[in-house]
DNA sequence: CGTGGCCCCGCTG
DNA sequence: CAGCGGGGCCACG
């Protein structure tokens, strides 16, 4: 487990063949001391506002309709949203979006999968929704520039 | 504003 | 196989 620490967010991941198992975001600050692994600096520059290129992730545990969600969301230019809505049209299954969320729920790899960038239909009222918390969404959002 | 169909996936019995 | 619960959407009042 490799962790790294920014202001407002804690990144945790895991990683095994030069590949991500894992990320998981946190807004407490780590009760572990911060950790290096050559991923980690690609996370502090994404979390200093940069634009990078991601590692790849381990995809063995999703289920296709996830694949297929996550290949679409991975094209959400930095600093743009969709909604769920069009996330559903992208993939050719436009009544599809509340599944698209269900997907987007157990996202194993945010950030790198910017799931973040799919907002309701209603944003910037309503942002949508975010695990473990919406509060996260909107800093990401915000460090990347995306006005509310 | 709130409410109720509607749709689709994945989990559960 | 049926039922149901979501990070939603839209029409309606």
């Amino acid at each position: 487990m490799w962790i790294v620490r920014h202001h407002k967010l804690t990144v945790f991941f895991t990683e095994e063949n030069n590949m991500l198992q894992s990320v998981r975001l946190s807004l407490l600050p780590a009760s572990l001391p911060p950790s290096y692994h050559p991923f980690c600096e690609i996370f502090e520059n994404y979390l200093n506002g940069k634009q990078v290129s991601w590692p790849a992730y381990n995809q063995e545990l999703l289920t296709p309709f996830q694949k297929l969600v996550f290949a679409a969301v991975v094209t959400i230019p930095y600093g743009e949203t969709r909604t769920y809505k069009e996330v559903a049209s992208m993939i050719g299954r436009p009544k599809a979006y509340r599944a698209v969320a269900q997907a987007l729920k157990h996202n194993p790899f945010p950030l790198v999968i910017p799931c973040h960038r799919v907002v309701s239909s209603n944003f910037p009222q309503d942002i949508g929704g975010y695990t473990p918390d919406p509060e996260i969404k909107k800093i990401l959002l915000t460090l990347e520039g995306v006005l509310f």
